[in-house]
This record gives structure tokens, C-alpha cells and sequence, in this order.
RNA sequence: GCCCGGAUGGUGGAAUGGUAGACACGCAGGACUUAAAAUCCUGUGGCCAUAACCGGCUGUGCGGGUUCAAGUCCCGCUCCGGGUACCA
């Protein structure tokens, strides 16, 4: 019979559908629970890309597998809906952003359910709808009314938050101040990034290293606005000692703790020549304070205009201005020259009690450490570089632990900088009474922080690169903040009961070029009055995308809830999520944002886990092919053409190049899984996504590879369609034994996410069953079970047409028979130094001193024994033999 | 610069320190067909040898090392990809 894969799967995909087959179960007493979770999407105008079936593939295996297994399976679909395609398609053509929304969303869905893939739609959420975002916006609630116990670890309601009494001598306006210190949400002043072609604001996570908007990719520049900020650095500790327990890849792990970036080493106070005030600086080296020569303040430092004196006010003053108008990419990108000027002032080094001047650079940033620093020439190379070009002394004060005699005079005498380890030279003062010559590294930085804390000059300290979260946006497709600001400068956040704040219909959805929110607009939802009569104003910005997707997997579990976020007794029993796939460009952002907001629902008591997410997969990307001329221009897909394994320009004639690239519009190479799935089946086009390679690499996309899976199926499919090949009575054993063995392997890499050894086992099973003719209804019965997972329309219907009514879907997985995979003889490899030589069976049970005595006397063997003198011979049972020869 | 990955046939890739190249594509030859497509069968890392077998040499980015044995472990590089950007 042929295999008429569009019939099938639409016939299954119905009954599916009809039958409510993957509803997630409602009673909670099975042990065995499975969330299995997708990085759910964006859904654009461009549909379904063949990257999204990657990562939904593989978890749609796995859960239909744990189904089979056993297990409740949560598995769920939805949709991070809000976002700036759909606004800025409303500027251009004035349809409101939620029409084109759902438009996405119903082709996707579509797009979707035309791969066969076992979600619950009954748990569908979309984080546009009132029902969905009522509940973020409950959350930003929660967030403004919790502070952070730094004692505890732990956030905890403003309610319990102590005002000490000295504040609370000076009113009731630092009271309300004091505590909006505290708040993990808060409203300030902030300069931030500003893409002037968006009209937005840019988190520090979303400007590029270029400067460039990672949306748009134009350049942004700073701007200073009032803006809402969430105070994720309180939990930086939490989120990196959080990441050690995770099942998450080693890499992505690495990439959080790089970016929460914690250092460790101690704060210093420098007393100011001729002023009362102190400068304080963060280093990670209060080992080198012998050799600070100088220091450097940054040019936004509230002492820096404060200390110049009179003398060198217009220099400073100049070089201050220059850099405010510097973006933080023209400051990186003249890295390579470094500027600065001297303030006129000197501090005082506190271990020597020497003079040394201060400086303002602009390579000391303000918002990390104090925004100062001590300068160590010769064991810093920024500061190195700097001294170099000012002239400014360097002197070294560690003898290095290196063997080149001439690197170490050099470096001894200041001429090269030295930032690994050594032993302290220059390094002990009488009138203070410090002194760690002769110390390494770690013994210095230790003993040198003991005697600043007991001279009360510094402490200890640990610094995060972690900064504060932008949490705003200019926006009007966003959740609005349902917050009032009030006209005496008060700011309250709704009532819960006054949630969800929806957005008003407008007009115009174009943000002003100022800042102001495209929601400033609409007058009549903006303005509001309070009973006593006070008038107030509602907060024009609205959440950036991140909010919604930082806490979805929490509505899954209960997503039609009107009362709750969830029903705590479900968030206990699917919490936490089990197996979490989906793109690597999420590993950080997302990831530490959404773990963030779990540890602090976690500590208000609303959520039973202190992770969202145990085990992390990240699929990687889909490219495609592209083609470059000569001069390596892109050249469109569709004017290449292979001939002989070359490729031609089809209008020129001239060679091409094929290379691989990311699939994009330009270059004509993208491929739509709606084209593969009408011309090879959904079925193919899964087996084919999870074929290609590992889950998580970068592979190319080449349709030629969809024909090899296609022909699988599609034998498959013929040889258990035809009733003559299914027989009753015993089985082979050889079938028995290639049976045993792919359900062995298919097991272990479905658990192990590898998918693509899993189908090369189960073509391996199907060649043999062919070239046999024959198996048992028994044999075919199990291994349709195991390739169900894989291609679960054309399980069904050979399920059904082998006399099943069910579906196979809740069929219990196969049992591996170890019997039937014992082996009598083990075809021992032979080699003589190494090289394999011949093979010769003999059974499994052998002794080695029989092995030696069998392969020694056998003919084969004569040859290379004759080439020199025996010397060992090496015998691992049922592996190998290696005898070794010396000539 | 720093932190992570990676490099295996013409291609995608497979290989608990133990037979390198499973499986698939492509290609070549054959069967079926008037023909093509589809399907089926056979072969397929490179080099050498042979009438044909039997066979030999070589081979996992490069250079060293450990080991009876290295694609796999260690040291030193090269190239490619991802992340990051003066973080004191």
C-alpha cells in the first residue's frame, strides 16, 4: 500500500483533536509527573520558520514517550505576543496591534497543529489577553511591595520592612523615600539607552556592543528619563549560587555567571589632601596598594568637580562635558587611547601615607564599584597603558613567578606589567607598621584586608557586574503598569482588584520623539481623580516584552484560573518544569530574568520551588544554503544552479560558491515547513528535523536529507501495511535481538535528547526486517510503539490497521529483554601493535588464557609474529586482543 | 583581549580510551519500465597492488606527549562559531 502520508495525517491529526487525546490529565495522584516545556514564540507575519519545529520536535517526542511511560505529561502551548513588529505594522497601516496579533497567532497555531504535536490547547495562553496579563501586572504589584532582607537572603513585603528611627525622626517624606529604596520595583531617574529609531528605551542587555539596537540595529544614544527599574542585583548571589545545582548546559551556566559577573575584594578609603572627604574605591587587588600611584575618578563622580582645584577647574570641566557627551561606545571604542586630566588634587595612599595625584578618566565607569579607583600601573594593564601615556610612575612591588630572566628585570624595573602572581616586594611602611613582603597573592590579599578593617579604612567587599533592570518601554503593545503617579508626587500601584489595567483604543500609536509613550495620548484613560479629588496620572510606559514570558510557564499550569494566578495545589504538583528547550540567544536575558522573578515569588510564598526550570536544552540554530561569487557577494538561492556537484549562476554562467548561512529573505534560502510538510508529510518533516544531527548544534538544512527519512517512513509504512509480512508463531531470533536492541537504544536517547542515533537505530531495524520478509504481529506491534513518538501519524495508522482501536498514544513502552540481546561468540578484533590484523570469533564465555593459546596458533598470526620478538599480549574480555611486537 | 563551544569521507553526521566513518544524502553500476519518476539490489575514505581474489600503506585541523591501544586523555598552536567588552 502507498504511503499516503497527507490522508493519514489528517485523519489522525482530527481524531487527536476530537477525542481530546493529550488533554493533561486532572487528577494529581500519579507520582510520575512530566512538565515538558517550549520556549514559547513570538508569532511574527513570516509564520512558522523550520527553526521552531527543532526544539517542539524534540520535546513532543519526549513527551509522548513519558505518556508512554507512564508519566502525567503537562505539555502546552502559547504565545509571547506583545511586541513592536505588530505595533509598528499599526503606525504604518493603523490596524490595531491585537488584530494582527491574533492573525499571527491563528497561523501559527495552525502551522502547528499540522505537525502532529501532542499539546494541550485547552491550556493555550497568550500574553496579550486582559485574563493573562492581569496577572503580570499582579506580579509587578508584588514587585513593588517586597524589599530585599540582605540578612535573610531573602525578599520580603514592605509591610515588614523596619524604618529606623533616625528616619523616621525626619518625616513622613523620607519615610515614603526610605522605603522606595527598598522596593525591588522603583522610579527614578535613570540615563539610559535610547533607540531614537524605535522611539524606545534599551535595557543595558539589548544595546550591542557596536552601539546598535539589537531589534533595529541602528545606533542608540543616552538619555536621561524617568523610568521604572527592578533591582535584580539584591538576588545576584541567589541566582549564581542557584545556577551550580542546575541540570542546564555547562556553557549557558557559564554565560549567567559571566554575566552576574561577582568579584570578590575590598573597599578602600583614600582621605583627600586639604578636604574632609574620602574617596572610596572598589578593588579586587588591596594587595597592590603599595603600588598605587595614582587614581583615577570617573568624570560622572559627584566629588569629581567637588575636588579640582581652582587651577584646573576649565580643563576638568572640559574633559567632563566631552565625556557626557561620549556614549558608552565611543568611551569602549577609544579603548585603544586612553584620555584623561589631572584634577590638581592629591590623595593620600593609606598604607605609605604617600601623596598621589587624582586623575579623571573616562575608563573608570560609574556604575560599577565606587566609580573610582586605585591605580596599579604595574599590575593592571589598563592602568599600565595609562601611566605609560601620562608619565605617570609605575612601580612594581611583586618579584613574578616567571622563568625569563629578561621579562622579569623588565618587569621589576616597571617597564612591563605583571597581573599573575608573585612574591610582595617594596611592600612594608614602618610609620603605619604594614608589611607583606614576602607574601604571595593570596596570603597578601588576605593579611592586607585584615589591617584595613582594623584601621576601619576599608572592608571586604563583593561586587556584581549585574546592574538594575530598565523594566520600561515607550510603548503602546506592552502590559501597562498599573500605576498612578499623583499630582503631589505620590506614586501608588492599583488595587489587585482593579486589575487587569487594559490599554485604551488610540488613534495614533506613534511615540512622541521626547520619550513619551505612544499611551500619552490618550487623554481620557490617562487622567484620573481619586475621591478626595486629588488628581493623578497613569503611568504612560508600558512592560518590556521580557515580562510576559518571565513567568508563562507559571499560567500554564492553570491557565483559565479567574480568582488565582493558579491553584497552589497544581502549582505543587507540575512545579518545577522538568525539561525546558528552546534557542540559546535566551540563555542569558530571558533565563536570569525569569529565575529572578521565580526566587522572589518563591519568597513571597507563592511558588513551592526556589528554580523554574531543572533541565535546560538549548536547540541550535537552523542554517540554510547560500551562494557568493567570486568576490564573495551574496548571490539569491534561487539564480543558483547545481551541476555536477558544482553551482552556476543560472543567468551568468559564473561559478558559485556554497556556503552556509543563516536563512534569511535576502538570500532567498529560507525554507517554510508548511512546503516540506505538503511535499514529504509532517511526519518527515519531524523525523527529518531530529535526523539532521544533535539537538543542539548548528547544521545546515538541506532538503536532499528530508528524502532519506521520507524513504524510511515510507518503507515502513509498505512493509507493515502489507498482511502478508505480519506472521503468527515464534519469532526469528535475529529480528528478536535487532528488536531489543533499538528499543534499548531509543530508549537512552530519547532520555538523553539524541534523537538522531535514535532514528539511525530504528532504520537500522527496518532494513533487517525487510531483508527477513517477515515478523511477528508481536514484533510489529512493538516496534511501532517506539517509532510513535517519532512519527505518531504513521504509528496510528498502522496501529490501526494491525486491529487496534485505541490510540497508541498511552500504549506502555517496551521492556528491553536482555535474553534476547546475550551473545554466544564475540568476534574478537586482533591486532599486532595496535593495527588491526584479522578477527576470529569465539565465545563469550573464553578465558584469556585459552584466547591467547587460540589466536597465537592461528595462521593469520604466523605472519606478524615472525616480525620480531613477542613481548605482551593484551586481552580485554569481549573487546580486544593486541599482542605486542618488538623488532 | 577574556570566557565557552567546535574541526572526522564529496555532504549531514556515528563511535563507554579498545574494529574510525554507524545511519542517511550524494555518486556509480544494475533490476523493473517504451521511457522517466518511484521502488528494489550492489558498491562507495584516500592511495597502492591484482586478471580476479588474498592483501598492503595511509587516514579524524596542525605539532608534541601519555598508553599495549588516542577521534576520544594531557601540553602547545591554527582556523571557525557563540558570548562579552576598559567590570578595577
Amino acid at each position: 500500500m502507498d504511503y499516503n502520508f497527507s490522508e493519514i495525517e489528517k485523519r489522525w491529526q482530527k481524531y487527536w483533536e476530537e477525542n481530546k487525546t493529550f488533554k493533561t490529565p486532572e487528577e494529581l495522584t500519579n507520582p510520575k509527573k512530566c512538565y515538558i516545556l517550549d520556549m514559547f514564540p513570538y508569532p511574527s507575519g513570516a509564520g512558522l520558520h523550520v527553526g521552531h519545529p527543532e526544539g517542539y520536535t524534540a520535546t513532543d517526542i519526549y513527551s509522548r514517550y513519558k505518556r508512554m511511560k507512564g508519566f502525567n505529561v503537562l505539555h502546552p502551548m502559547g504565545w509571547d505576543a506583545f511586541g513592536l513588529p505588530a505595533e509598528q505594522y499599526a503606525i504604518q497601516t493603523g490596524t490595531h496591534p491585537s488584530v494582527t496579533t491574533k492573525n499571527n497567532c491563528d497561523t501559527f497555531r495552525r502551522q502547528i497543529k499540522e505537525l502532529g504535536l501532542s499539546y494541550d490547547w485547552e491550556k493555550e495562553i497568550n500574553t496579550t489577553d486582559p485574563k493573562y496579563f492581569k496577572w503580570t501586572q499582579w506580579i509587578f504589584i508584588k514587585l513593588f511591595n517586597t524589599w530585599f532582607d540582605e540578612k535573610l537572603q531573602k525578599g520580603r513585603p514592605v509591610s515588614e520592612l523596619k524604618v529606623p528611627e533616625e528616619i523616621k525622626k525626619l518625616g513622613k517624606n523620607e519615610i515614603v523615600k526610605y522605603i522606595r529604596s527598598k522596593r525591588l520595583a522603583y522610579y527614578d531617574n535613570a540615563q539610559v539607552w535610547w533607540c531614537p529609531s524605535c522611539r524606545i528605551v534599551c535595557s543595558n542587555e539589548e544595546v550591542l556592543y557596536d552601539g546598535s539596537h539589537e531589534k533595529c540595529g541602528n545606533k542608540v544614544e543616552k538619555k536621561n528619563l524617568k523610568q521604572w527599574m527592578l533591582r535584580i542585583p539584591l538576588y545576584a548571589e541567589r541566582l549564581l549560587t542557584g545556577i551550580d545545582k542546575l541540570d542546564w548546559p555547562e556553557g549557558i551556566k557559564d554565560m549567567q555567571r559571566n554575566w552576574i559577573g561577582r568579584s570578590t575584594g575590598a573597599e578602600v578609603d583614600f582621605s583627600i589632601e586639604g578636604m574632609k572627604e574620602i574617596l572610596t574605591v572598589f578593588t579586587t587587588r588591596p594587595d597592590t596598594l603599595f603600588g598605587a600611584t595614582y587614581m583615577v575618578i570617573a568624570p560622572e563622580h559627584p566629588l569629581t568637580t567637588k575636588i579640582t582645584t581652582a587651577k584646573y577647574k576649565t580643563e576638568v570641566g572640559e574633559y567632563i562635558k566631552a565625556a557626557s557627551l561620549k556614549s558608552d561606545l565611543d568611551r569602549t571604542d577609544l579603548a585603544k587611547e586612553k584620555s584623561g586630566v589631572f584634577t590638581g588634587r592629591y590623595a593620600i595612599n593609606p598604607v605609605n601615607l604617600k601623596k598621589i595625584p587624582v586623575w579623571v578618566a573616562d575608563y573608570v565607569l560609574m556604575g560599577y564599584g565606587t566609580g573610582a579607583i586605585m591605580a596599579v600601573p604595574a599590575h593592571d594593564t589598563r592602568d599600565f597603558e595609562f601611566a605609560e601615556k601620562f608619565k605617570l610612575p609605575i612601580v612594581c612591588i611583586q618579584d613574578p613567578y616567571v622563568t625569563d630572566p629578561d621579562q622579569k628585570k623588565k618587569i621589576i624595573a616597571g617597564r612591563e606589567c605583571w597581573t599573575e602572581d608573585g612574591k610582595y616586594i617594596n611592600s612594608s611602611d614602618s610609620s603605619t607598621g604594614i608589611d607583606i613582603n614576602g607574601l604571595n597573592k593570596e596570603a597578601g590579599i588576605e593579611k592586607i584586608t585584615r589591617w584595613l578593617e582594623s584601621k576601619n579604612i576599608g572592608k571586604a567587599k563583593v561586587n556584581y557586574k549585574l546592574r538594575d533592570w530598565l523594566f520600561s518601554r515607550q510603548r503602546y503593545w506592552g502590559e501597562p503598569f498599573p500605576v498612578i503617579h499623583w499630582e503631589n508626587g505620590e506614586i501608588n500601584v492599583l488595587d489587585e482588584t482593579e486589575l487587569p489595567l487594559e490599554l485604551p483604543e488610540l488613534e495614533k500609536y506613534l511615540p512622541g520623539e521626547t520619550g513619551e509613550s505612544p499611551l500619552a495620548n490618550s487623554a481620557e484613560w490617562l487622567s484620573i481623580t481619586d475621591k478626595s479629588g486629588r488628581k493623578g496620572r497613569r503611568e504612560t510606559n508600558t512592560m518590556p516584552q521580557w515580562a510576559g514570558s518571565c513567568w508563562y510557564y507559571l499560567r500554564f499550569i492553570d491557565p483559565l484560573n479567574d480568582n488565582m494566578m493558579f491553584d497552589p495545589v497544581k502549582e505543587k504538583y507540575w512545579m518545577p518544569v522538568d525539561l525546558y528547550i528552546g534557542g540559546a540567544e535566551h540563555a542569558v536575558l530571558h533565563l536570569l530574568y525569569s529565575r529572578f522573578w521565580h526566587k522572589v515569588l518563591f519568597d513571597l510564598g507563592i511558588v513551592s520551588t526556589d528554580e523554574p526550570y531543572t533541565r535546560l536544552f538549548n536547540q541550535g540554530m537552523i542554517l540554510a544554503y547560500a551562494y557568493e561569487n567570486e568576490a564573495g557577494a551574496k548571490v539569491s538561492a534561487d539564480i543558483a544552479e547545481e551541476l555536477d556537484g558544482k553551482f552556476y549562476n543560472r543567468e551568468t554562467g559564473a561559478e558559485l560558491r556554497q556556503i552556509v548561512a543563516k536563512m534569511s529573505k535576502s538570500l532567498k534560502n529560507v525554507v517554510n515547513p508548511d512546503d516540506v510538510v505538503s511535499k514529504y508529510g509532517a511526519d518527515s518533516l519531524r523525523l527529518y528535523e531530529m535526523f539532521m544531527g544533535p539537538l543542539d548544534i548548528t547544521k545546515p538544512w538541506d532538503d536532499k536529507g528530508v528524502k532519506g527519512v521520507f524513504g524510511f517512513l515510507g518503507r515502513a509504512f509498505r512493509f507493515f501495511s502489507n498482511p502478508g509480512n505480519i506472521v503468527s508463531g515464534n519469532e526469528d531470533v535475529e529480528i528478536l535481538k535487532g528488536l531489543h536492541q533499538t528499543i534499548k537504544k531509543v530508549e537512552g536517547d530519547i532520555e538523553n535528547l539524541r534523537f538522531n542515533t535514535a532514528i539511525s537505530a530504528m532504520m537500522i531495524f527496518i532494513n533487517l526486517a525487510i531483508k527477513k520478509g517477515k515478523v511477528t504481529k508481536d514484533t510489529a506491534c512493538t516496534f511501532i510503539k517506539i517509532l510513535s513518538p517519532f512519527a505518531p501519524h504513521l504509528a496510528e495508522e498502522i496501529w490501526f490497521m494491525i486491529g487496534h482501536e485505541k490510540t497508541i498514544s498511552f500504549e506502555p513502552w517496551p521492556e528491553v529483554n536482555e535474553e534476547f540481546l546475550k551473545e554466544d561468540n564475540f568476534e574478537y578484533p586482533v591486532s599486532f601493535n595496535g593495527k588491526l590484523r584479522f578477527k576470529i570469533g569465539l565465545p563469550v564465555s573464553m578465558e584469556k588464557d585459552e584466547i591467547i593459546k587460540i589466536v597465537l596458533n592461528d595462521e593469520r598470526a604466523k605472519k606478524w609474529l615472525a616480525t620480531g620478538t613477542l613481548t605482551n599480549i593484551i586481552v580485554v574480555p569481549n573487546r580486544i586482543v593486541n599482542i605486542v611486537i618488538k623488532n
